[in-house]
DNA sequence: AGGCATTATGTAAACCTTTACATTTCAGGC
DNA sequence: GCCTGAAATGTAAAGGTTTACATAATGCCT
């Protein structure tokens, strides 16, 4: 038995694009053409090298391309914690449309610590990405600021923005979903709504605000308005749902930013004896895979989130192609009623 | 005002390391081993070109430096399905260990699709990947086979692994940890204990399956025996659950393989108007967050996933330097007894 | 058949680092 | 002051691909 694997230089050499140029009989150039640019090679030809590459069996180092078209075919999905299951579809729709493109994502888990932030974005000045989708606004806006206006920096944002950065964004309609919550809670006969927010200073955060305030003021609700304030993780339900519930005048319902902070607010309610949806509702935000599962199921808020990742891959491509993109594409969300909710009993 | 920033080039240009050479005057070798290797540089040279590079703001082109080193230094983890929120916290243990020594880590979502393993893998063959952690069992065994036994394939696994090739792993004793939940169930008094097991054929699954039935065996309950088979996400903890337990002589304990399945069974349960832990009890297995919020709290085994992913990175990185690596390193679960279980009721 | 416009291919430089090898510098011992 | 060995630095090649430019081949028209 011997070798049939041969390389042309020492045994365990990984063929390169030289090799497949001698077994096709071409020039390298040719070979690089067949592969990247096919119609300006004649068919015969091209037939040979495609041969060829299955013969030595050769993959393109992908660093020596990089290096050359000084791209990375990479792009950094920024994050700000991995661990929350809202964005895994979103991630999800980008790869969808990110592979097709020949594209890979990174995913960049920022643990809400600026420094992790700085390094992903300074994979963009070393040509280690080509793009960010942004998926927080929890990060240094000195990062931003340098680029902003300039048409073709290549970050777009999903979900979350800047209130003071214009930036592509991909995102849903914030105020008009909170208007939306609202509204359904009125409309059971609720007079005291209350709101959990997600961190202080968030814009998504205060474009829901924004809709919960104007829609009790359109309601003559406003001075009933009572606003906490978490940080979208189940604790923080649990230990604001608690604050609110533990109290005379509590309100009848509350309405979550995050479906975390709901299903803790709906154990403080049990913890406290208040039975929900009887003595309370609980709207939730975002729709995750769990607020089918507990206990009642939750009314929230759905974003579509496969489409926005795959809106948001797809501007970020544009905008690495040079063409111009979309400042803002509004995605719709809808209210889907479940059992968390219900009218206010007297 | 005037632009300070002078490459030499074109004013936009990147500066290379030639440029750094230049500021410093020295030749490029010295700039690269002063940043490589400093200690083979004269005190006063690394001075002089550290404040070039300062000067010129320099930073490596990384594709080159892939391209010459021929490493790309990134590791990726491969996982069944990144919306399982069982592996974010094995992530940023990996991530730890891996930034410190200079690794990126690229997630792999397989989606249970194996052609997207297979592209994962090929990064290794393309130098786009060092090396590789596998979190899933659910891979077409072909891609690693080729390799097994050659010592230091860059591979390892966590928590998951394969009954017939021999890899490095990282994991806890699942047969050790199932014991104990169900040991655990046998002390409340339970007899009819049913498992609710993940995908048929899961190597881990099979591990947990052997520690059921050796229990009930040890206790003389074996032929109270009954399994039934899910994929560890919500909605099969659900309808597995229903088919359990709309059942005459249904069982007054489920041990399932993961926290989603165990919620989902809190869920049929309800529908059934079956109390828990009143007339059932459930383990759950992993201690994901949400196992604290659901009603009620969630007895279940927790692995200690930040460990895990540390040490999975720390074996990778020995085996990357060609060190020897311990072949199999298992790490302790413990069970967490919260409000799911409790003594049967007669 | 000759001329012209395409089309196909080849040549070689460029991308930016790293590193083997060669050369220079330096310190210290005599 | 010279020699030796070590330490510091420089030179230039190598890594694999892409692409601008040059050249060769082809097809078409008259």
């Amino acid at each position: 038995m011997f070798n049939t694997q041969v390389t042309g230089k020492h045994p365990h050499s990984v063929p390169t694009i030289k090799d497949v140029a001698k077994a096709a009989g071409c020039s390298t150039a040719t070979v690089s053409r067949a592969l990247a640019t096919p119609e300006k090679v004649s068919d015969t030809t091209r037939e040979r090298v495609n041969q060829a590459i299955a013969q030595v069996g050769y993959a393109p180092n992908i660093a020596a391309r990089n290096l050359r078209r000084a791209e990375s075919k990479t792009i950094v999905a920024l994050l700000p914690d991995i661990s929350n299951p809202f964005f895994s579809e979103i991630i999800s729709g980008m790869e969808d449309v990110a592979h097709q493109a020949g594209y890979q994502i990174l995913i960049g888990d920022c643990e809400h610590d600026p420094a992790r932030a700085e390094a992903y974005f300074r994979l963009l000045s070393t040509n280690q990405a080509d793009g960010i989708v942004l998926l927080t606004s929890e990060i240094p806006k000195a990062l931003i600021k340098q680029a902003d206006g300039q048409a073709d920096f290549p970050l777009v944002m999903a979900c979350e923005f800047f209130s003071d950065i214009d930036l592509p964004l991909i995102a849903i309609d914030n105020h008009q979903a909170s208007c939306q919550a609202i509204d359904y809670l009125v409309s059971l006969g609720h007079q005291r709504i209350a709101t959990l927010t997600g961190p202080a200073g968030n814009p998504i955060c205060l474009e829901r605000l924004r809709g919960y305030r104007d829609t009790l003021s359109a309601h003559g609700l406003i001075d009933q308005a009572c606003v906490a304030e978490g940080d979208f993780g189940f604790r923080s339900g649990f230990q604001q749902g608690l604050a609110l519930l533990d109290n005379a005048q509590r309100p009848t319902a509350i309405f979550c930013h995050s479906d975390e902070m709901a299903i803790g607010v709906l154990k403080a309610a049990r913890q406290l004896n208040i039975t929900v949806p009887g003595q309370l509702s609980v709207v939730g935000f975002d729709n995750i895979g769990l607020s089918e599962y507990c206990e009642p199921e939750l009314t929230t808020i759905s974003q579509p989130r496969n489409e926005i990742g795959q809106q948001a891959m797809q501007s970020l491509l544009h905008l690495l192609r040079g063409e111009r993109v979309i400042r803002r594409q509004t995605l719709s969300s809808h209210l889907i009623v479940r059992k968390s909710t219900g009218r206010v009993s007297d």
